[in-house]
RNA sequence: AAACACUGCCGCGCUGCCGCGCGCCCAUAUCAUAUCGGGCGUGAGGAAAGUCCGGGCUUCAAAGGGCAGGAUAACGGAUAACGUCCGCCGGAGGCGACUCCCGGGAAAGUGCAACAGAGAUAUACCGCCGCGCUCACGCGCGGUAAGGGUGGAAAGGCGAGGUAAGAGCUCACCGGCACGGCAGGCAACUGCCGCGCCCUGUAAACCCUAUCCGAAGCAACGCUCCGCAAUGCCGAGUCACCGGCCCGGUGCAUGGCGCGGAGCGGCAGCGGGUCAAACCCGCGAGCCGUGAGGCAACGAACGGCACAGAUAGAUGGCAGCGUAAGACAGAACCCGGCUUACAGACAGUGUUUCACG
RNA sequence: UGCGGAAUUGUGUAAUGGCAGCACGACAGACUCUGACUCUGUUUGUGAGGGUUCAAAUCCUUCUUCCGCAG
């Protein structure tokens, strides 16, 4: 599974002041469409939706910020396996103070039920892939 | 054996499964690249950190001189260099092994020293002594730094001579400082002798002396392609390069500079293609081993090794074994130090005390 | 990642090396029938450790925290 990132500025800018968000324990989701500029493609042709992590110093030093990272994107990947998220969306995670000594499979159900509450999700629309 | 002192070294290893970055190969789609992909190799530190010093490298024409400014501070050495390291001298601490010291100059000059105290770099409050006046208490003039009290600091300490009373005023001893000589040492310095002086502290106050330093930093900067309207000035100078200043130097038409207005982009900068491509980008004062030489830091010489290179930024999770796997913590142009953080593990040398022989 | 700066009471700010002030706030009292205004008084302090000095908010040094600039 291919994580498309989220790296210009302007993007998370834009998700912060006029996308959806959805508050838990450890995380903060921001969703919004991704702008035409800076929309990518799969070899298929179908729009990508991306994922871009926010993690302040706030959180702990450069190991426990790294550490954060991975635990959040192997959320998203057991995520995008039991449900396919719409296509051409920017999604924001932000980590909470809890998020440092959480575990992927702690995030993985809160992950699973903001996204629900956004709406963003098509359930089980293509399990195969 | 106990308590210490100093130094070095490691800071997870192996196996299996899942997962991540980079390189190569293969497969698949397409022939530019991409991935349900597969295989092999490889992948953070002792501090990668703080950014406190020193270099390399890059750009400023070259990196020239002086002033200003900054840094360092016993001496000798190591080193590319250093504010680092080693040795040594002096001082301080410890029974000792050993440790600590921003350790030049206050006798070139200036400044500052609150409060207290009579007086703070020179002075007479009490006291002591002499003279004059007074019946007397005492008052006035003068001498004095021994005693008192204040203070961080009060003219070196103590004894004798001396005196009206006293005082390095004189002398002996002790202490300190400066100069000269002799001996030892590469030197700082140490010892002895002679002669002179006795002078407050502060230079992490200005300053003086000696030595060193051009500035900025990979967000520096280099580069392929495309675009850029109208107008003014300079054009060998009242120009530009240089950044605080001066001198000197260099460049000048495919050039340099500026005011106002308009458009576009951006947080900002001439702009854009932009997640295009390439380069800086890892062979470097590199790492490992032996090691002539040297008290040591260091290191001639020889042999061997190929060892991260990301770009929202890669190392983790589970199980088993190893007694136990657990601290501080993640490269971002590259090195040498310093400082700070740190669970635990190992090794060596030495000191003191106790016990036994 | 690189460069630069700051820290004084609850808040905002002063202080040639010599007792740390000022304003607002808070608290108490006075004035008033009560409250506000006004007046009087009190409270709370140099980010942390080490050093230089007789003496440090100030000088030196090592940390901590915060802020700014550079895409």
């Amino acid at each position: 599974m291919k994580i498309y990132p989220v790296c210009e500025n302007r993007a998370f800018q834009r998700a912060y002041k006029k996308g959806k968000k959805a508050a838990g324990k450890y995380i903060v989701v921001y969703v919004i469409k991704t702008s035409d500029k800076d929309a990518a493609k799969t070899a298929h042709g179908k729009p990508v939706t991306r994922l871009g992590l926010t993690v302040t110093k706030g959180r702990g030093g450069a190991v426990v910020r790294n550490r954060i990272k991975r635990v959040l994107r192997a959320a998203w990947c057991g995520a995008a396996e039991k449900c396919a998220f719409s296509g051409g969306l920017d999604v924001i995670i932000v980590a909470r103070d809890a998020a440092a000594e959480a575990k992927s499979s702690d995030i993985l159900p809160e992950l699973l039920s903001l996204s629900e509450k956004l709406g963003v999700t098509e359930a089980n629309r293509n399990p195969e892939s």
